[in-house]
DNA sequence: TCCTGTGAAATACTTCACAGCT
DNA sequence: AGCTGTGAAGTATTTCACAGGA
């Protein structure tokens, strides 16, 4: 029930919860696959064949019951629980990604933050203290780490990635702008916004100059 | 010669280059598709064909000029010139965006920074001076900027977003985490780590309880 | 001999179209 | 009458496998 599932099913998913909730909020109680797909710019069929994969939450003649798919798809994907995640590197950008609000609200919680840097273990940064990379095994263990945060310099991110690995983390989101390799039971993400503007520019060629 | 390309082949070449340069800066002359296959987790034929969509870079026998095929790669999708971008929201993540250093050496710039919050507006932070958004036509027209980056609340973000379309821009970086709609001649790309997130606790939950 | 470039085959993903439930 | 769930058809993407140049 999970090497079968397409992964461009499962990277929907999320956008279809995201949808969901707007929905919640205005107050709506049913929506059908054509309005979802509006909203999301993705055809009905999509919508209703990717739900198809993990039952049927749907009404025919009605559409979906808004809070209740929304239930079903976050459980579907392990949302209906808190992750514990592990920041690495605690620079500029480590900084602003602990004090990004958007995390907690979604059930994803930093518990613990590292560095290789002796000025900076010790100190306190909200209400983590900066720990030894070196201790990185134990708190893994101690606190029921689920996911890996990178935010180190580019030539230390393998390194940093690597250490996760070794403590048996099996999700890494990747901050450093470098391609990183992972054993293939690791889940791997990569968050690099220079990627995405490069992508952006071959279709902007055509049109500017 | 822009259509025809398939998207997914677009998305790969930032990869390649990211790959070359790493290769570049190793010494590293020559490289051949089976070598930058294994590094980017990519198969060898997969990278011949995609580079065969824009032309014959290789030489039978040997592989890849690494600088050559970083170059023609550079010059094909647009990077081989300066990018102006204008940011929209100097909160705490556009704060963090406007001091991320990864831009700058990629050949993207920001050159205006905008806010609708008066007590912002007028403030400088590093050499820019925080704009109202009402002026935002004008300065998009006077500094020639290309790409135009998200960095508002959710509540706010179709606003900006159909601000920066109603001044022509065609690329829009958004880190704001909801799904916003555009003209179909517009590019737009989501920073949103939470979707990663949420990708990733799909396949965690089979391994972990 | 080694490795590219590429049609053809295989696989993955999307869309169609309709039976069947409400 | 409206909309889901889903096989089947249609596209898109990946991989194979090999001719041919260095």
């Amino acid at each position: 029930m999970i090497e079968q599932i397409p992964r461009v099913v499962v990277l929907r998913l999320p956008l279809y919860i995201r949808a969901l909730s707007v929905l919640a909020l205005e107050g709506k109680e049913v929506v059908n696959s054509r309005e979802l797909g509006e909203r999301l710019q993705i055809a009905p069929a999509q919508i209703r064949k990717d739900l198809s994969y993990f039952g049927k939450f749907g009404t025919q003649g009605r559409g979906y019951n808004v809070k209740q798919l929304m239930g079903e798809l976050r459980h579907i994907l392990g949302l209906d629980r808190q992750w514990s995640m592990a920041l690495i590197g605690v620079g500029r950008l480590g900084r602003a990604i602990l004090s990004y609000e958007g995390f907690a609200p979604q059930g994803f919680r930093i518990v613990a933050a590292f560095d290789t840097d002796q000025r900076q273990i010790g100190k306190k940064i909200g209400d983590l203290v900066v720990q030894d990379i070196k201790e990185i095994a134990s708190t893994v263990r101690e606190r029921g780490i689920d996911i890996g945060v990178v935010a180190v310099p580019p030539s230390e991110a393998q390194k940093a990635i690597d250490a996760l690995v070794d403590c048996g983390i099996k999700a890494i989101l990747n901050y450093a702008p470098v391609g990183a390799r992972v054993p293939g039971d690791v889940q791997l993400r990569e968050i690099d916004p220079v990627l995405a503007l490069q992508t952006m520019t071959f279709y902007l060629k055509a049109s500017k100059g």
